[in-house]
RNA sequence: GCCUCCGUAGCUCAGAUGGAUAGAGCAGCGGACUUCUAAUCCGAAGGUCGCAGGUUCGAGUCCUGCCGGGGGCGCCA
């Protein structure tokens, strides 16, 4: 997914000193590139903002970079711009913005105006509707730990793409029929008779409960699917993940949409018959081998109904699909990639995010799970043990592009490795500071009439710089489908904010009053900035802890 | 063999559009509570960014090739 550009997710100075960029070039008769590069440097003494453009542009101008640069830096100096106080150049021909704090209390004022719905608010999306598809776990058994990361990634994937306009429906695709269903059932039935299940079969503890209460003239499927599902939807609401829609592929294969799905393939050229098979020609379509549909049997492949399934999410209005699939599907993507161009979709309409394994330990071992035996660590335990935060953030701290090691041990310890803490404690600061104020009979001035100016401090400074750069960073997140950087950014705010707690006073008696109304303004963008975080990673913001 | 993800501090991991002296947490070491929550803060220490080439004024980031690890390559799901 490319997401266009927004002037939303760009603050303000960005564009103006954009804008004045483009303009000294102009006069200094070089061709400005269409894109004019900003960046906050790490270190101070580059100034609050840098661009790399002197250097980009020496080329077409055949001058070198630092005589360029010097002529913008003396032309920028000489045109007032809105809080700048000065520009240098630097290096082989950076040119560097110093600004006064003021550039900053403006951020403060429109992250306050905004307030957690409209902060960080984007509109890439332009409404257009959004599927989310994950967990997607088969109906025959509880969920477990392997479920997690996907689970967790979804949801906080669809409420990122909501933050920035799209909207989202989140999707289970129920994989309920088939021949696990009917060894799920025959374990069940055996376990009812007091036997054991067949080799492969299901071995786990809690087909052994749902077997006690079968009803003597109950489908044992039936038994087991209901009990899958009622268990996997408590689990998932636990998290805190809740979907728009829980799609049953026997409905759909009942539906008459497999034959509807072959009719359209076979209409538009793109299957044909062999060994007594029916093939997609997916090579047309970049997949490196030809997939069978309808096997010489009669059957239809495991592809098929997939395809048909994705057939009926477009019929339904969607414009873009995400799949969260795990590694272990990687290789299926192309395939079905094919059959849906070959459906006539466009590529940027369907993206398939991939979740790595995740490495279970335990005080440093590894737990191998084992399907066979039944020993796996359901995903139930890990929420009633840990809560639905504490997890969520333990799966989100990561890229899902990166093998994942998360020690039950530790997680379950709610050690100082939960990252959900300390961000809490940032927002449950914060608020203690509120309440405080209130007891004490602190009263606090409009927004309007309040004087920013006194917040100066490198703490508060460090703070709003933070804030300044969330709406950039929620449009990059939402682009790479990458909710983990909204994690690394409330991490970084957090951070932001317990120093400053630390360094700032605000109630002290010795804090004057125009100090302590500023700064108490500050707690405010900053707790914004905290929820509006928190809310895209799904995790709660105690006022209290 | 082919495809794909990963390789950054002792451990777990961040590092958007290539930028200036590569960051954080945890563990360990040394400090800071008469205060709005010390679940916090500060300091020191810790690195051949897997290896080798290439592109570039500039590469952890882009390209190529190796090495190591995970996952996948069925008329299984």
């Amino acid at each position: 997914m490319r997401a266009p550009s927004t002037r939303e997710a760009n603050p303000v100075i960005r564009e103006q000193l954009a804008a004045a960029l483009r303009d000294e070039l102009a006069a200094l008769g070089v061709d400005a590139p269409t894109e004019v590069h900003l960046e906050q440097p790490a270190r101070r003494e580059h100034g609050d903002w840098s661009t790399n453009i002197a250097l980009a542009s020496a080329k077409a101008a055949a001058r070198p970079p630092r005589e360029l640069a010097a002529e913008l830096a003396e032309r920028l100096n000489a045109a007032s711009i809105p809080h700048v106080e000065r520009v240098e150049i630097a290096g082989p021909g950076f040119v560097n913005f110093h600004l006064a704090p003021t550039w900053l209390h403006e951020v403060a004022r429109r992250v306050i105006d905004d307030g957690e719905e409209g902060f960080a608010r984007l509109e890439i999306g332009r409404g257009r509707r959004a599927m989310v598809e994950f967990v997607s776990a088969n109906p025959t058994g509880p969920l477990h730990a392997g479920h997690a990361r996907g689970a967790v990634f979804g949801d906080a994937l669809a409420r990122l793409l909501e933050r920035v306009g799209y909207v989202v429906a989140r999707e289970f695709y129920i994989n309920d029929r088939g021949t696990q269903m009917a060894k799920m059932g025959h374990s069940i039935a055996a376990r009812a008779r007091g036997e054991s299940p067949l080799e492969d079969g299901y071995h786990g503890a809690y087909i052994t409960e749902w077997a006690a209460d079968l009803p003597l003239d109950a489908d044992p499927i039936e038994h087991g699917y209901a009990k899958a599902l009622q268990d996997q939807r408590e689990t998932l609401a636990l998290l805190g993940v809740v979907f728009d829609h829980w799609f049953s592929e026997r409905e759909m294969v009942e539906s008459g949409a497999i034959a509807q799905t072959l009719t359209d393939l076979a209409d538009r050229g793109v299957t044909y018959e062999a060994d007594g098979a029916t093939w997609l020609r997916s090579t047309d379509f970049g997949d490196d081998k030809d997939r069978v549909l309808v096997k010489s049997d009669g059957e239809f492949t495991y592809l098929l109904p997939d395809i048909a399934y994705h057939r009926d999410k477009f019929g339904r209005g969607f414009d873009l699909l995400i799949d969260v699939w795990g590694a272990d599907h990687h290789g299926y993507v192309p395939r079905m990639r094919a059959a849906l161009s070959a459906l006539g979709h466009g590529a940027d309409q369907f993206d398939v995010a991939i979740t790595q394994m995740v490495r279970l330990l335990r005080d440093g071992d590894e737990v191998k799970i084992s399907k066979r035996s039944g020993q796996l660590i359901e995903l139930r335990e890990i929420v009633d043990e840990l809560g639905s935060d504490a997890t969520r953030l333990v799966y989100l701290q990561q890229s899902v592009d990166s093998p994942q090691s998360v020690d039950l041990a530790v997680m379950l310890a709610q050690s100082m490795e939960n990252p959900v803490f300390y961000v809490q404690m940032a927002h449950a600061r914060l608020c203690s500071i509120r309440r405080v104020a209130a007891e004490r009979g602190i009263e606090r001035g409009s927004l309007a009439e309040t004087d920013l100016g006194p917040l100066r401090h490198e703490r508060e400074l460090e703070v709003l710089r933070t804030l300044n750069n969330l709406p950039s960073l929620m449009e990059i997140a939402a682009r790479d489908h990458a909710p983990h950087k909204v994690a690394s950014w409330v991490r970084e705010l957090a951070g932001a904010v317990h120093g400053w707690y630390h360094d700032c006073p605000v109630l002290r008696d010795d804090v004057d009053d125009q100090t302590r109304q500023a700064r108490l303004w500050l707690a405010d963008a900053a707790l914004v900035g905290l929820r509006v975080g928190l809310s895209v990673l799904g995790a709660s913001a105690p006022t209290s802890m």
